[in-house]
DNA sequence: GTTATTGCAAATGATTTGCACAAGG
DNA sequence: CCTTGTGCAAATCATTTGCAATAAC
């Protein structure tokens, strides 16, 4: 799955960095490290935490400004997945055009990437005159857990506590 | 494009109010003629000026109050346009199963029905173990303006422009 | 050195909520 | 009456921002 590296993401952000006459910081690097050594979604304040349990520090205002950094070098993207926190995707280096399918009862997430899809939402796109840009397609279902078991409450409990409560 | 009347919507609504042991109020009347009476999509917000320029009152607290009982009521569905504010389409009760199309670049919201992204949607859930349910789908693109003049950034400026700056 | 970056604390802004008063049924 | 609804102002809470100190290059 992960075909490409933390080292290839840094080359990445440290061209852009260049280009842009800004400056490598270890704050930097730390967060792109966290970021990429997993392919799972996070809200900045999950991603905070995770800093925190790791020797490295970086604040929550610096924490922000390298995310907006990382999505304008298009190396993290924004998904919408309802709620109040912004989520974040570091899966777009790797696969430039996945989707996702949201449960929700739990909110629950899994990517895809269908190329039928991908060619009816042009043609869609196209019939309405517009022109095709980015692809973001987002589904929302139920997952087995509700199907089997009625409801599913587990991810959308654990969603819901992880609001912040005074974490310094 | 009206087959659904602002009665049709009150008289639903006054069954779940009954329903649920609520009480119909001339607030909540007058925010559902005023939603209803167009099938334009809004913000809170803007629904808040149009209601200021009409003869009846609705104070912030009442309006928040009210969309989310049309919601929960499913007369009104919350759409993801991305941005601060929550979005609202009164027209799910006309077109229950319609999608939008944004331009990324202005904002521009298109609503669009298309059996064959429907049932695409549908093999695509199930595959991936899930039970259809909402559909909801958002496509991102550029429009016409953008694809002729190469910038449109009319619209995107009024949306960013429609910040709230203490207008009481 | 010069300019960008950081961390802190304060600001912002949409939405929510507590509470006292008003008003449906 | 009794309970729900309303309006106000205050609270929330994620995110942003001003500013002085710090650190890239």
């Amino acid at each position: 799955m992960e075909n490409v590296s933390i080292a290839d993401i840094q080359d990445k952000l440290n061209g852009f960095i260049k280009r842009k006459g800004l400056r490598r910081t270890p704050q930097r690097d730390a967060i792109v490290e966290l970021i990429f050594s997993t392919d799972e979604h996070f809200t900045a304040d999950e991603l905070y935490d995770r800093i925190r349990r790791t020797n490295s520090t970086a604040s929550r205002a610096t924490l922000y400004r390298t995310l907006s950094l990382l999505v304008e070098a298009d190396l993290l993207h924004e998904i919408d997945l309802g709620g109040d926190q912004k989520t974040y995707d570091p899966n777009f280096v790797d696969s430039p055009s996945h989707n996702h399918l949201i449960c929700i009862d739990c909110g629950k997430v899994v990517e895809f990437a269908d190329d039928n899809i991908e060619i009816l939402n042009d043609c869609i796109t196209r019939r309405l005159g517009f022109r095709p840009a980015k692809q973001s397609i987002r589904i929302e279902a139920c997952c087995e857990t509700l199907r089997s078991k009625g409801i599913c409450q587990d991810l959308i409990k654990s969603r819901l506590s992880s609001k912040r409560i005074n974490k310094k």
